[in-house]
RNA sequence: GGUCCCGUCGUCUAGUGGUCCAGGACAUCUGGUUCUCAUCCAGAAGAUCGCGGGUUCGACUCCCGCCGGGAUCACCA
């Protein structure tokens, strides 16, 4: 069981007097903070004990909130931190952050779940995972980050505020005015220096608070801290007083508690997160100081994005990129396996080389560096290059594996048509799939309707006839289109080998003072309802003669 | 506005003082691969290393200034 004194406690816990409340006032203002009570925080941290792991093990998490769709930047840090976190032998933990209700989304954590099974992001903890550090959900941990609050309450590290939002709106445009500093800090801190009288009175008058964090730092002293991308970092030291709990009823704690409490208990060693929580890591430094806990290692990232409309860089956008939701990429039907392997690619530069070295190795066998990952800036999301990866890991694919995955994606109409007849179906997938050329048409599996649907006679008849006739044909006149097919019906015999088949077809388009691409273009076009397939031979020989013969009789 | 991060071909990047008049990948273009494509192969084009100073025999690499882009300063995470 973990102590306070085996704790990572490095900094004497800092008591401040001279703002602690009486402890009747105390007392007041927790029952408000409070209403169901709280877990004393010596409690959680008997309940949770140390992780009992090798030195090198990292407990690593991604953490993510459930309010709207999975964002693609949440599985790229599922798949760094689950790679650290494996690879060293530690523990990859999933941890919703559902602390704002007002924001969250129904579903999203459930879409939040199936995304990481669908991407592999295997967690040992997490939602439906208990490991002994849960809950996982924040909402369910509410008592706990209330036991944390309190304690900083009795040290005198936190206090209440009854500020309206108005009396906040207008500090800020009263500062922006001034072409101060705005936030609620030093003399901006409304509340931080009200005496007991007056938060009596408030406290009397039933008024919301929300609790806050009582900053001893200033903003002309400078701090120091190593980030593990970035490395040496020096930044003003934290002066404001952010809000711990929340005012609504659920008496929630806002992210940076949270963040603070949750990492300590769940043993967190380091903590990955994008670069938009850099300002904020002088803040998390002081708040874990003020607990008496040894400060994170933080890891900043550049978040993944993209060009925008007037060629600027920014970040995927949630409301205006597809490419954002995890969806997309789904529904596309992007090979899971090569949208890793494209991402992996964004976190290491040099995972390129090793896959293309490494071709039957699975993505996991590949080492990330974070020396790499460091060096990684905002990458710009590169679907063409996406589109590569994806065509390659496709083409690669054993026969089996193409066909189940193909019959997998299906559906409708297709699906039905490629079960129909599985020996037929068997055949068409793998034209031109064998060699060390294998064909390389698909990138998304949604493609391979288009690709092969006119192999089937009901598709071929509804999609692909009439228009690509009308589309690839409009230039050839209906007496030519129907004397080269019937031309071609009179010589052709399936068991021709290719060469005897291309030296008839050459003949027949002499025949008709039609060039041999024009030739094979009808043809096409009557067989297929497109200007651009495999190989003709091949086509035929799979199709059969009696398909052959009725398509090029209409 | 304050603070912080970032700045090498269109894109992702290699590069930690000389081996870089900058290498690779994707995209683009050209040629070849006995029918069109997807490929594959060969080749080409594409970066005054954001700009300006300095340090140095020598800078993409170190220092300073500037500029540009981004983030943040919420009871959002």
């Amino acid at each position: 069981m973990r102590t306070l004194f085996q704790s990572p406690v490095h900094t004497p816990i800092c008591y401040n007097l001279s703002y602690m409340y009486s402890p009747e006032l105390t007392e007041r203002i927790i029952a408000k903070l409070a209403p169901n009570g709280y877990t004393l925080r010596q409690e959680s941290e008997t309940r949770y004990p140390l992780r009992q792991l090798s030195d090198k093990a990292e407990v690593m998490r991604v953490p993510p909130s459930p309010t709207g769709f999975v964002h693609i930047g949440t599985i790229y840090a599922g798949l760094i931190n689950e790679r650290i976190a494996h690879q060293s032998g530690g523990v990859f933990i999933l941890r919703i952050e559902d602390t704002d209700k007002k924001r969250e989304v129904t579903g999203s954590i459930e879409a939040i779940i199936s995304a990481f099974q669908k991407f592999d992001l295997n967690y040992d903890e997490g939602p439906g995972k208990e490991g002994g550090y849960g809950p996982y959900l924040q909402s369910e941990r509410a008592r706990m980050y209330l036991g944390y609050a309190v304690d900083l309450l009795h040290k005198g590290r936190a206090y209440p505020c009854f500020a309206s939002p108005d009396d906040l709106a207008m500090a800020v445009k009263y500062q922006q005015a001034k072409k101060l500093r705005p936030g609620y800090y030093g003399q901006w801190a409304l509340w931080r220096d009200k005496s007991a009288a007056e938060i009596t009175t408030a406290l009397n008058d039933n008024k919301p608070f929300v609790l806050r964090f009582r900053s001893e730092g200033s903003h002309d002293k400078r701090i120091n801290y190593t980030d593990i991308f970035k490395g040496k970092m020096e930044v003003p030291e934290n002066d404001l007083d952010v809000p711990l709990i929340k005012s609504d009823e659920f008496h929630l704690p806002t992210y940076h508690l949270a963040h603070v409490v949750d990492d300590f208990l769940m043993g967190t060693t380091k903590v990955f997160r994008s670069d938009e929580w850099l300002p904020s890591t002088a803040l998390h430094i002081e708040l874990s100081q003020s607990l008496g806990l040894k400060p994170f290692n933080y890891g900043h990232f550049a978040p993944i994005s993209i060009i925008d409309n007037n060629g600027g860089k920014r970040k995927l956008s949630k409301r205006k990129d597809p490419e954002a939701d995890v969806q997309y990429w789904l529904q596309a039907g992007y090979p899971i396996e090569a949208v890793k392997a494209y991402l992996l690619g964004l976190a290491n530069s040099n995972f390129e080389d090793w896959y293309r070295a490494n071709p039957d190795k699975s993505l996991k066998e590949f080492s990330l560096s974070l020396e790499k990952l460091a060096a990684s800036r905002a990458p710009l999301l590169d679907m063409r290059k996406l589109e590569d990866y994806a065509k390659d890991y496709i083409a690669r694919l054993s026969q089996e594996d193409f066909y189940n995955a193909i019959i997998k994606s299906a559906d409708g109409t297709f699906k039905a048509a490629l079960e129909a007849d599985p020996g037929y179906t068997h055949q068409v997938l793998a034209i031109e799939r064998t060699g060390l050329k294998p064909r390389k048409d698909l990138s998304q599996w949604s493609q391979a309707k288009d690709q092969y649907g006119y192999f089937f006679n009901e598709l071929f008849e509804t999609d692909f006839q009439q228009q690509g006739r009308q589309e690839h044909l409009s230039d050839i006149d209906n007496n030519v289109e129907r004397a080269a097919s019937e031309a071609f019906l009179s010589f052709y015999v399936p068991d021709d080998a290719q060469a005897a088949w291309l030296e008839k077809m050459r003949a027949a388009a002499d025949n008709q003072s039609l060039s041999l691409k024009d030739y094979a273009r009808i043809l096409r076009v009557k067989l297929t309802g497109k200007n651009q397939t495999p190989d003709l031979y091949a086509i035929m020989q799979v199709m059969g003669l009696e398909r052959v013969r009725a398509r090029l009789s209409v």
